[in-house]
DNA sequence: GGTAAAAAGGATAAAAAAGGTCCTTAAAGG
DNA sequence: CCTTTAAGGACCTTTTTTATCCTTTTTACC
């Protein structure tokens, strides 16, 4: 029931890119740099974004990273599963017919909503949200 | 963000005791052929809930255990942090001061939202909730 | 075309957590 | 004092997390 390191260094990792001006390339080195995590471990992320359009990422010379779309169209949702994979509390919650229990067992509904709440509430935060400055 | 088997045989296990009648001592090596769990992997979870008071539990000839208190009187809660720990969906929500970025950053009050929503979903089932066969 | 700069991708490895077993000790009943 | 049953500790295996390193590909610039 935790997010892992590398959940959060892509938050931090990502938020920094939407703190950049737009249009403006950014290296991986100096992300990790701003957000204290390692170079190769990020890279690593970021190739996970890139995969999934959350960022767009450009090689050689002057290469590096950009937001793929705007900042307050990804979500901390879109970002948390692009690393930690969906939100699912529960392995029984995984497909359908997987739980051979289902029928009988009054947890999953539990679980489901719990998976919902979380989803919408991390649905309802964009990058550009987390991107200001706290008052 | 998954609860792990440990959860999950921790919650067969009790609602199992839950489903027998009040006052019943159940043997562990009983709840573990019902549930399908490894006897001396569920006692330890036991032994856990003991010590929370979850359960009481009997030593020698006739021992086993019971529930602690009135299936209504033990949420679900209780149940996942007494194998689990705290709901924590991020380690910067460990304590004061823990997370040095606390003063700027934007995702910790999201985190403490998803923590304060799922405590409370889990808040408001009892094992008399789970114990009930499904209509 | 050559070279330097970056990201992409794959292989590997150490550390931590999960998942589980086994053995001894303590308590209780007959 | 013997049997039953939980408590507690030590240990072990597997999986996941958390990386690192090396090679390849792409691109820009001279």
């Amino acid at each position: 029931m935790e997010l892992t390191r590398k959940g959060e260094y892509a938050i931090r990792g990502i938020v920094f890119l939407a703190k950049q001006p737009v249009g403006k390339v950014i290296l991986v080195s100096d992300v990790a740099e701003a957000t204290g995590v390692s170079q190769t471990f990020l890279a690593k992320i970021f190739q996970n974004f890139a995969k999934l359009g959350l960022v767009n990422s450009f090689r050689g010379t002057g290469g590096g990273f950009i937001l793929g779309r705007p900042a307050s169209k990804i979500t901390l949702r879109q970002v948390v599963e692009a690393v930690e994979g969906p939100i699912m509390p529960n392995r029984c919650l995984t497909g359908e017919g997987q739980c051979s229990r289902e029928a009988e067992c009054m947890v999953h509904p539990v679980w489901r909503k719990i998976q919902g709440e979380v989803g919408s509430i991390l649905d309802s935060v964009t990058l550009e949200d987390l991107a200001k400055e706290k008052k």
